[in-house]
DNA sequence: TATTTTATTGAACGGTGTATAATTGTGTGC
DNA sequence: GCACACAATTATACACCGTTCAATAAAATA
């Protein structure tokens, strides 16, 4: 068969995205199938290897999806919301992971061949999530203590990052934690207090 | 061929896992192959699965060894040392995972199927590195506190944790974080300073 | 020596990502 | 209106993977 008008290029891309995500979502990262998502688009395995090139680029496309949803759910967590912010912001990183298990740790198990760098996109994806928590620390830190605000927040993430990971991955549960949410919330309030007591 | 009196059962074992961990510091957890090991001990793929009953079970058996060797370093380390105990502890975490990076991604790569637990020995493993750091915790905490030390060891774990799966996956050096290990100590001590300073 | 037990094999199966030659519908130029 | 060129799509082939299992051969037992 030849050229198909039933659809743009972008369109098809779309398609494949979203069913590739879904399927992500089911499956889960070691379980997840190029072949499958073509077969239930209807399309052959060939198309997606024209449209995508590789089965890594396939998998970073699904990434940024998921990066997208992260921070528009990050976002309408935060609308409105006066006081707290960061917290419900930890918060929101916990729940959405909890939300798309799959789909989140799917972020972390893919990794690039070495000294591969993600594509742009995807790299400006990610720093808009980072942007949008280091918006929240800023707003928490004494005036004088501003200029700290990128570096912790980095940090923060990776604090928050650490307890998400060992909560959903069972490592936890393992060594008998109940609260790792509040545990984390302790760990950023810690580091909080390092600025605001004016210490160091 | 069958019985062949060259080894044990339990020296087959461990020459599997010899090779297995070999292979999995080379390839790494995706490109890591039971087949391969196989063919380099010169036995068969069908001998591997009389012996360890699945993939699955093959790389618990791996991942279980890696951790003998993580706690192994992190006591090596801290043998004789007397000062900042704690420290040297977060320098170990990151040194092992730095000098083993593929066999370190590895232990949290491999996740087992919904709801199944690990093996009570894989278990037995992960609790010893966790006490072994709870020690140092402990030490650092004043005696009002002691009763904080297991649950502080376990959050500071995930703390150090996600900083340096940040800084092994490429997420700091995307995010220009330039000293994961520095920047983790920074929170260690954080946490530290709030039973320190009698806050709460 | 005859028989049972046990370790080991290797082929078969269904799955994977990947490459590419062949095919077919569409749009263009004559 | 028709032939041609283009581009999208497919089907097939390949080399791998984990898994299963009937067949086999060597040691242990009787």
């Amino acid at each position: 068969m030849g050229r198909r008008s039933d659809h743009t290029r972008d369109e098809l891309r779309e398609i494949i995205i979203r069913e590739g995500h879904r399927q992500m979502e089911e499956a889960g990262f070691a379980r997840f199938s190029a072949r499958e998502v073509a077969k239930r688009i209807g399309y052959s395995i060939g198309t997606l290897y024209n449209v995508f090139g590789s089965y890594d680029h396939l998998i970073l496309a699904i990434n940024g999806r998921t990066l997208d949803l992260w921070l528009a759910y990050l976002e309408r967590r935060l609308a409105g919301v006066e006081d707290d912010r960061l917290h419900v912001a930890v918060d929101a990183y916990f729940q959405f992971a909890l939300d798309h298990r799959h789909a989140w740790t799917a972020l972390f198990d893919f990794r690039l061949p070495e000294g591969e760098a993600p594509p742009e996109d995807y790299a400006v994806k990610l720093t808009a999530i980072v942007d949008a928590v280091e918006r929240e620390v800023a707003s928490e830190l004494p005036p004088e203590h501003a200029d700290k605000a990128p570096a912790l927040t980095r940090s923060l993430l990776a604090t928050v990052h650490g307890h998400c990971f060992f909560a959903l991955n069972g490592t936890f549960e393992l060594l008998g934690v109940t609260d790792p949410l509040g545990t984390a919330l302790e760990r950023v309030r810690d580091a909080l207090d390092r600025y605001r007591q004016n210490r160091e």
